[in-house]
RNA sequence: CGCGGGAUGGAGCAGUUGGUAGCUCGUUGGGCUCAUAACCCAGAGGUCAUUCGUUCGAGUCGGAUUCCCGCAACCA
């Protein structure tokens, strides 16, 4: 069934405010969804690209007050870092604005009003734990306590991770506050939901019926969520940071941020549209006619609420329209790890652009040639390099540049006459007139890796196609020949200028000015007459360079140094404990010992047993510095230990003390040692 | 048996509803010399981790096993 759509709506993920943008988000979203964009404005349609930063939510406020300054700081901050980036790489976003703004507040507001007004929310009065120290309610993350299961004392609200199970606050036993340690009490507190549960049928149907086109990945999980049966979810949060309920009798309560955060599209789309009517006209056409198609770029994480929980919104208001399309993409690793803000594993994209100035398409080339698809795929700076060299150099840029300087050579850089084609010419063009095909077909199916792959052959005709008819030979003899040869490697590079208009705009823009032609349109993709004869080239210049051994080397190497200066920068000194006597303090015995033996203990990482000899016929000790010392390395060393700590059992062995030593900002564990040697089994203190 | 993800030629990845295993890089040999030692051609290289099963037929479905990677645990 072939639906037909008079244009399109692009959303991409918005990016949360509490970080820069990183190679992950880029390949898993805003590059394919930028592709998508391009290549429909290329194609003449009417197309919306929408973006913006999400600035609500519980992270938000926990980083503002780590840092003492006010949420609106941590926002305003990243949100001009990202938005700044974006525009240097290229994400051809009609608008990048922020959940923060004013008008966001009024269409989210406005949204939840009429779903109310609708009879579209139910509203649960529940007991939620609150601690009247920090006067607020705890979020599940923010409760401790004892795990009803296995018994972990450090379960979370939400989950015990020491046994997997999912908990209820109320779960947990000797419930805390992760804020301030008081036991929290139990307070009423209204909350507005979402019955999704009421909206289960004809979810059922629209997906898996309507929607068998999506990526198996994304249907996969809709429907898995589906069969487990769907459940009211709150709309509404405890919180003073973020959009207000806007009912009476709400106070304190603010939205919930994926309830905010989504409608962040559509409230962007109508700040462009109120700014220039002109141009983009009435914003509600992109939302409310159903000529109007629409789809969601995001990454895994986020197929639930785009594909169940904010179509239930929309359904619930009433009047939008529904995606057609929710390419969800899988996660990018680096260097075999998982990306991870919190242990700054990332390339950062601000970083990337001082980095490596004016390669902004290399990035782009090598995140969809390696896009996580289909499964995580892994981004190496080696790959990374040998991309940029066999095959951006070596294949796109070496025909660029040797159709250019032949041309130089032979016709002084004017595009020579056509002449009779032969069998083989034919043949040539016949290919590639084929690519355009190719590409779409890709394209449309958002297959983005195989349609750049499809766009590349097309270099690699041409290179074909040069070494095949051999130009610099036909000059000596037949310069007819030549000029004809040449003026097909000139339309073909033209043509190259198009097909990677989508995945490299820097470059097809640098390729134009090169051949000195103006922008063009999809349609011409395949024309054998993009370029006419007499034409004047531009001097030849390289599209790329290549990337050398060192330059990836020190991206290795920083990526190795700021993950630990980082840890080391956001060290801070624990506050000092409570006071103690001197009484108390002597109650602690401390010695020297020097190490007998030393070897690692079996099947666990951390764990080294020490033989000490402590002067009274020696002890064993167990201590967990197996990742930062050599047992052997370690034999006849003096050390500093508890000596009348009570024995405890690790991994079996009963461990007689402890042995002291200082962790450093990044846990590195060193241990403490008397610094002249002294007669073993001596007092410290 | 803690949870999850994976295992396809040297490396990185594709393999749609089961029907002779593909792509890019690398590698070997050759060609070419216009080109950023780039380009073109030919070849080598895989029992699709192992194993049992369903089937006329399985990389593709089901079970078992092994190994790897995250997280977790051990770190008084």
């Amino acid at each position: 069934m072939e639906k037909k759509f008079k244009r399109t709506t692009i959303t991409s993920a918005l990016p949360y405010a509490n970080g820069p943008v990183h190679i992950g988000h880029l390949a898993g979203v805003y590059v394919p969804a930028d592709i998508y964009a391009r290549y429909l404005r290329l194609k003449g349609e009417d197309v919306l690209f929408i973006g913006g930063s999400d600035e609500h939510g519980v992270p938000i406020t926990i980083k503002a007050k780590k840092e003492g300054v006010t949420p609106q700081d941590i926002v305003d901050r990243y949100h001009g870092i990202i938005k700044k980036s974006f525009e240097e790489f290229g994400i051809s976003f009609d608008v990048y604005s922020r959940t923060s703004s004013k008008i966001h507040h009024e269409v989210a507001s406005g949204m939840f009003k009429t779903i109310y007004e609708k009879g579209g929310f139910i509203e649960q009065t529940n007991e939620q734990y609150y601690d009247e120290t920090a006067q607020q309610f705890l979020a599940d993350r923010y409760i401790t306590g004892k795990c009803p299961h296995c018994g972990n004392e450090n379960a979370y609200g939400d989950q015990c991770e020491a046994c997997g199970t999912s908990l209820n606050p109320t779960d947990l036993i000797n419930p805390k506050s992760a804020i301030t340690g008081n036991a929290p009490v139990m307070r009423e507190t209204k909350h507005w939901y979402l019955p999704l549960d009421q909206h289960e049928e004809w979810l059922r149907k629209w997906i898996l019926e309507d929607h068998k086109e999506w990526k198996t990945n994304v249907y996969g999980q809709c429907k898995s969520w589906l069969d487990m049966g769907l459940h009211p979810r709150a709309v509404s949060r405890d919180l003073d940071w973020g959009i207000p309920v806007p009912l009476k009798n709400a106070e304190g309560k603010v939205l919930y941020v994926w309830f905010d955060a989504p409608i962040g599209y559509i409230s962007n789309t109508k700040e462009l549209c109120d700014n220039q009517p002109e141009k983009f006209g009435k914003w509600e056409k992109w939302w409310k006619d159903p000529e109007t198609r629409l789809v969601h770029f995001i990454g895994k994480d986020n197929i639930v609420f785009h594909c169940i929980v904010f179509p239930a919104m929309l359904k619930a208001e009433g009047s939008y329209i529904l995606p057609d399309n929710v390419p969800a993409n899988e996660f990018l690793n680096l260097e075999g790890d998982k990306i991870s803000t919190s242990r700054n594993w990332a390339v950062w994209l601000n970083e990337y652009l001082v980095d490596f100035p004016g390669k902004q398409d290399v990035l782009r080339y090598v995140l969809t040639a390696n896009a996580p698809e289909t499964k995580d795929n892994d981004f190496t700076w080696k790959d990374f390099q040998t991309r940029n060299n066999s095959e951006l150099v070596a294949i796109f840029g070496n025909f660029i540049n040797r159709a250019m300087v032949l041309t130089q050579k032979y016709f002084d850089g004017k595009v020579p006459a056509i002449g009779e084609l032969t069998n083989y010419d034919r043949q040539t063009l016949a290919e590639f007139i084929n690519v355009k095909a190719d590409v779409e077909k890709y394209l449309d199916i958002f297959r983005f890796r195989d349609a750049q792959k499809e766009a590349m052959n097309l270099a690699r005709i041409g290179n074909k196609y040069l070494a095949d008819t051999e130009p610099w030979k036909t000059a000596k003899t037949d310069m007819a020949r030549t000029a004809t040869i040449l003026n097909l490697a000139l339309q073909i590079a033209a043509n190259l200028a198009i097909a990677f208009e989508p995945f490299l705009p820097f470059t097809a823009d640098k390729l134009r000015k090169i051949l000195g032609l103006n922008s063009f349109n999809w349609k011409q993709l395949g024309s054998t007459q993009l370029i006419e004869e007499g034409h004047q080239l531009n001097a030849p210049e390289l599209l790329f360079e290549k990337i050398e051994d060192d330059v990836i080397e020190a991206q290795i190497q920083k990526l190795l140094n700021t993950k630990k200066t980082n840890e080391l920068d956001n060290y801070k000194p624990d506050e000092v404990k409570e006071q103690v006597s001197f009484d108390a303090f002597m109650k602690m015995d401390i010695r020297v010992g020097t190490i007998l033996d030393c070897q690692r203990v079996p099947k666990a990482d951390k764990l080294l047993q020490f033989k000490i000899d402590d002067g009274m016929g020696g002890r064993t000790i167990v201590s967990g510095i197996a990742k930062y010392y050599n047992p052997e390395d370690l034999i006849g060393k003096q050390v500093c230990f508890m000596a009348n700590f009570e024995p405890r059992k690790l991994k079996g062995i009963v461990s007689e003390g402890m042995i002291l030593s200082a962790e450093d900002a990044d846990g590195r564990l060193v241990i403490i040692s008397p610094n002249d040697t002294v007669k073993t089994g001596v007092n410290v203190g």
